[in-house]
DNA sequence: GCCGCTTCATGAATCGTTTCAATCGCCATG
DNA sequence: CATGGCGATTGAAACGATTCATGAAGCGGC
């Protein structure tokens, strides 16, 4: 069926063994033979088979990422970060969405393993690092991504997302707005628990402001949209005077519900504020104020962390990269009242 | 160093053949040998070389997917439709991103077709189809995504980009527009191409109205913008009535230089509208009128496509699928006059 | 002419899984 | 008791690229 390089060596009148070489190490061949063999591979239309230089080298040419959302623009900027800096290792990223389920986490996991994969990128789900844990055994390299690790057992790239909710929600108060609520969901999530922790600091703060907690339930425009739906049909005084939400997803979907399928001003009668400043946050019907993450940087960065613990080998230091979050004020917690 | 069948068979007891049989066809297998295989791979933490199996079954268990852009919602929600329907046939679904970038198109084929993947679904980037060539002459499941096979040679899922370029223009020529612009480019893209088509044929229509036509050398928000400048910076007398953007990225970019660094009112001003209608469009900051496709849908007809065109051999015949169009209004299009 | 050295080329062994023809027990039947 | 049939199991061959120990050829120096 397909063309092997014993077809190929049979046509340049060479050996398999010098095949290999002209395509792994050319210098090694002389001129002329590299010469008719490459004919012959151009004759044929000879394709390497990829399983087979696999299976002969025991590992892949891929790193896996798996992330919680690929909708979502925040991760797409880190997948393209890691997929850069992978390509110049000449290696490529698997892309995998665990669409926030346990489930389809785990399935990706196992998959990169059949695979043999390089090492595995991830932005995992909940607190319990146990799925994580088979990886480790099998001293298959592991960054988490945008997540540290408490423990210290894996290397991470993350952001400081306490100080991210700290910095939101103490912007909210410094407008002078007190009766704050926080939008995010499942807790689950650790990114949308250190968010609220943070939010939680900045308003025990300040005297008399309070925080709400809602629970969104999830993270897309969707979920956003039908906690603003929820909050344009309580009288006005039990609204809260702004919300913080855990992504700008979220917060876009909030947005839209106050704003445009009702009457609800922003900021004016609701300041709201984001997070992850993603590129839509900028076109927002009310451009929304944001906390943003560098997001390409910690793909990049993942990667490059992913390949020194390959090479250092199974004991090797775990390094915790944390970069830090800053604030883009725009019109939704404008200061106009 | 890893864990092989070998290695099970021997803790079980049993013939590596019997371990294959169990991964592979429990049924065939005396339950008792079932049960004792299981423990033992239980036991060792043995996973399947992935490798190893393709390289016996001659094929991989994936399917290629080459978009022109990740980051336009589109088509992570054309990926999504296709994942999932590939999840169904327990194929994965390797995710690459062309960029608009010739080599980085052709790089991505030959790395699919090291892979032996299934087939390949493609959002080609030229009218020059021959970089696809080598898949047909291999004998590869191609399936054109998002665009037409004019030759026949190959089978396509698409949506009429000539109808929704109409749709667009006579929309805004409906509105009392004459001076029309087509923000679009490179003119290379069909997809582009097409909609500009369908403008013209619209504008023809119509005495008095007019096209120019803008190259945006891109689809992004980015290129929107610069565009939008531009605008911006001619004499109000200069400006077109109303613009058309190729696509919703590009719409928002034009919108953003307008509205928010400029002073020009959409809809007043200049009527605007995009396509794709990606879920941002709806939450502008003027939501965006736009030209919906079926995404989620078209990634999932390809893929069906796809392995209808593998089971049926080398001389199953083509199919061209087309979807229509269909118009969304919103504010930025809006009578107010 | 021989030695030692370098440069090239060889081809069998190997990776781990699947497949399939062959074999083994065992039971029911004649 | 021999036979046939059946389900369960076996184990060697095959997939295709890479590796590496081995060998051949060429060349300069003495």
């Amino acid at each position: 069926m397909s063309v092997s390089v014993r077809d190929v060596a049979s046509l340049a009148g060479v050996s398999v063994g010098t095949v290999s070489n002209v395509l792994n190490r050319p210098e090694k061949v002389a001129p002329a033979t590299v010469e008719r063999v490459q004919r012959a591979v151009a004759e044929l239309g000879f394709v390497r088979n990829e399983a087979a230089r696999q299976l002969r080298a025991g590992q892949s040419h891929s790193i896996g990422l798996i992330v919680l959302d690929v909708r979502n623009p925040f991760f797409t900027d880190v997948a393209r970060g890691a997929e850069d800096k992978a390509a110049e290792g000449s290696l490529s990223v698997l892309l995998g969405n665990s669409d926030e389920k346990p489930e389809r986490e785990a399935a990706h996991i196992a998959l990169f393993q059949e695979q043999r994969v390089h090492g595995v990128l991830i932005s995992p789900l909940g607190d319990d690092l146990g799925r994580l844990a088979a990886l480790r055994e099998r001293g298959i390299p592991t960054v988490l991504v945008d997540r540290q690790d408490p423990a210290g057992e894996f290397s991470s790239v993350s952001v400081d997302d306490v100080a991210g909710g700290y910095l939101a929600v103490r912007h909210l108060l410094d407008l002078g707005r007190r009766r704050i609520a926080f939008v995010g969901g499942p807790h689950g999530i650790r990114q949308v628990a250190d968010r609220l922790l943070g939010a939680q600091k900045a308003v025990e703060e300040v005297y008399g402001a309070s925080l709400e907690v809602i629970d969104g339930e999830g993270l897309t425009v969707l979920h956003g949209r039908a906690v603003g739906e929820a909050l344009r049909e309580r009288a006005a005084y039990a609204r809260p005077e702004a919300v913080f939400a855990a992504n700008d997803l979220l917060a876009l979907g909030v947005l839209q519900a106050l704003t445009m399928l009702g009457d609800i001003r922003v900021p004016q009668d609701i300041a709201l504020i984001g997070y992850d400043d993603i590129d839509f946050a900028a076109t927002a019907v009310v451009p929304l104020s944001s906390i943003r993450q560098p997001s390409v940087l910690i793909g990049s960065t993942a990667v490059e962390l992913l390949l020194r613990e390959a090479a250092g080998g199974p004991d090797f230091e775990h390094e915790q990269i944390v970069f830090q979050p800053e604030l883009v004020v725009r019109a939704s917690t404008g200061t106009a009242d």
